[in-house]
Order: structure tokens, then sequence, then C-alpha cells
DNA sequence: AGAACTACTTTACATATGATAAGAAATTAT
DNA sequence: ATAATTTCTTATCATATGTAAAGTAGTTCT
């Protein structure tokens, strides 16, 4: 859990009674790799919060996976669409490697939000950062080539080709493996 | 002044004060068609809500104008990868119709949520509307051909056909003029 | 170690989109 | 109203990516 601490730390630090309430709402949780962390079709009422490992949220469209997005180390995930609209996710999380996660109910989070002010602005930190994160996305899928974008990726999270399979960063550059493979070949 | 915080009931209601104090960092503002709202390398300081009119964020791709998002009334405006990091913007917004704008000063606004947690929880949930957006936007960019981009947009706001020159739809949509007006032909 | 399975690459062909240029239509200015 | 300008469409050709199929490499299982 320290972990999760030292990282909210650098982000907005909080006070110790937010902390602690913050702590009473998580678990630690593990996956093998492979294992779906959360299914299709499920509400999403969980954020979690990377400790050891990597996991992708992913879908499918017509019989075939896409992955949306990966995080690693130090990152938290959540399905923003289900968590905070309450709608079930069309997306599942599942975990690339052997993973630890630190789970933290987002219910009785944002109940806490009124008790303590500084851990939603934590999160609203949070959701700001993410929110620019994917604006600087769109702007790399809306008008960058498929090659760019690899070597962008490649390029941003160094260690991404060691540890995701290519048929899941194909898909999250938004191409096939086959296109990516040519990509790849013509370095 | 009463459309905004008409607009604001339905997200979060604030309380009189709240409101207040909201209005007292706002002033409404004009422009007319094709005018810029804020320039390429102006650091975003401004929310703005839009009363009356549309209006579009756009940037240069090596002299190619790229338009990265449009909105129409009862919407906030913001380039969030400046107003939210504090760097200086590369897009501009510009008013596509004469466009009466209500322009919220951020910094003030940042430090009201000290004082006003309502106030903080409202921007919060504008926030997550946006970013839900993006992600869904994401998803279309990823896994969506032109077309069915094109027709998604059309279905969505009916009106963007009338009020948004084709040129600044391409863009939009990730493809030339020229590619969107095949698709249209196809139809 | 060998078999079975999965991931990745390569090839060939089809299709969608980009680039360029020219013309038509619409808008704006005089 | 006419001219000038901008926007949109159409046509042609080039290129990137998709699809399908086959082969290679790597992993997992027994």
């Amino acid at each position: 859990m320290q972990t999760l601490l030292k990282h909210i730390q650098l982000i907005h630090p909080i006070s110790k009674e937010a902390e602690k309430a913050l702590l009473e709402i998580s678990k630690e949780v593990h996956f093998q790799k492979g294992m779906d962390v959360q299914l299709i079709g499920h509400t999403c009422k969980t954020i979690y919060f990377v400790k050891e490992g990597c996991v992708r949220i992913y879908y499918f469209k017509e019989d075939i996976d896409i992955t949306e997005s990966f995080e690693f180390e130090n990152a938290f995930v959540a399905r923003a669409e289900s968590l905070l609209t309450g709608k079930p996710s069309l997306k599942a999380i599942q975990a690339i490697e052997d993973t630890s996660l630190i789970a933290i109910d987002s219910n009785k989070l944002f109940q806490l939000f009124d008790t303590y002010h500084d851990l939603e602005r934590l999160f609203r930190k949070i959701i700001e950062a993410s929110y620019v994160n994917t604006v600087n996305r769109i702007e790399s899928l809306q008008f960058h080539t498929a090659d760019e974008r690899y070597l962008h990726l490649i390029k941003d999270h160094k260690d991404v080709l060691k540890r995701v399979p290519l048929k899941y960063i194909a898909s999250y550059l938004g191409i096939t493996p086959v296109s990516l493979s040519r990509i790849r070949a013509q370095k």
C-alpha cells in the first residue's frame, strides 16, 4: 500500500486522515498472466492502481480483440465510461503479466469526497491528467501515420515491446498485426 | 449568464453563494465569424461556455489546418492540455459563427475551489464528462472506418453539416476534404 | 524431447485514403 | 450584378493498410 501513498504524494498530498480513510476502502488483489480482472458487461465500481505487472483494457469489435490501452506500474486503471456513468462496460480488464493491483471501491471513494476535500482534489487531478492523455492520443490517432505512432510509442514506453505482445500493440495503434509487422520490417 | 447557471444546474446544483462567486469571475464576450478567440502559443487561462454560436479548436500540422473539435451552444470549451498543465497551447480557438461566450477565469476558479467545495465537484463532473467523450472518440478513431465516423457524426449532431464547413469536418474525422467528398458521394 | 498451440512474419492481392490538379458551386466583396 | 475568392466535388494516380493464406519462430504442455 505504501507504493500507492508514495505515488499519490507526487500528485497531490493529502492529510493523514484522508490517507487512512483511503486505505480502508482499498485492498490488494493478484491476477495471473492472462486472467481477466474485470469482465465485459460488468459495471465498473473499482479504480485500480497497478503495483506490479501490467494490464490492458480491451473489447471486441465484430469478434476481433482490440486493445484500448495498457498500463504499467504506478498507473491508475479504470473503465472510465462505465465508472463515471454507471452503465455496464463493453470492455474488460486483463492482466498481461502476473499482476498485483490495489483495488479502490469507487462508490465508497465518492462518499469520502464529502468528508475529505483533499481526496476529491486528488482524484480531480488524476482525472485531469488522464483527460490530457486522451486528448493527446486523439491528436496522435487523428493525424499521425501508423509508423509515426509506433515510433512514438516505443520512444515513450521503452519496455512496452518486451512486455506486451505485438498483437495487442497493433490494435492499440489502430492497425492489424500484419501491418505492424510491415512497419517494423522497414526499420 | 442565466444560460450558464441553468446548464450547471443540470450537471451539479451549487449553492447561491457559489453561483454568485462564479458569476463574479465570469464575463460575456463576443466574436465575429472567423475570428480567433485565443491564439496559438497562448497559455490557456480561460474556460469558455458557448452561449450562442459555435467554435472550433484547431492547430497546424505541417501547414495543414486541423480541427481537433467543435462545440455548439451549452458546451464548455478549453484547451485542456494547456489549461491543466500551464504550458502554452499549440492550438487555437476560433469562432465558426458569430458567437457569444461566457469566459471564466480559470485561476480564480481554481482558487474558489478552496472555499466552495460544490464548485470543485461541479467542475470535476464536467471534466469527467469530457474525459468520457474523449475515450469514446478514441474508440471511434481507433476502429471505425472514416465513413462510419461520418455517419455517426451526422447522426449525433444533426445540424453540424449546416453550421460547420466540410473542410473542418474532414480533418475532425481524420481524413482529407477530398476523401470526405468521396464518402458523401457514395450515399 | 516432442507435440500442440500461439505469436509473428511474409507474400500476394484488394481496397481505402492521400496527393495533385482541374472544374463546379457557393459565398463574399466591389 | 459582376468579379473574385473560397469551398466543394470529381478524376487520376500513388501509397498505405486490410484480408487471406502460408510459413517460421517461439511457447506451453505432457
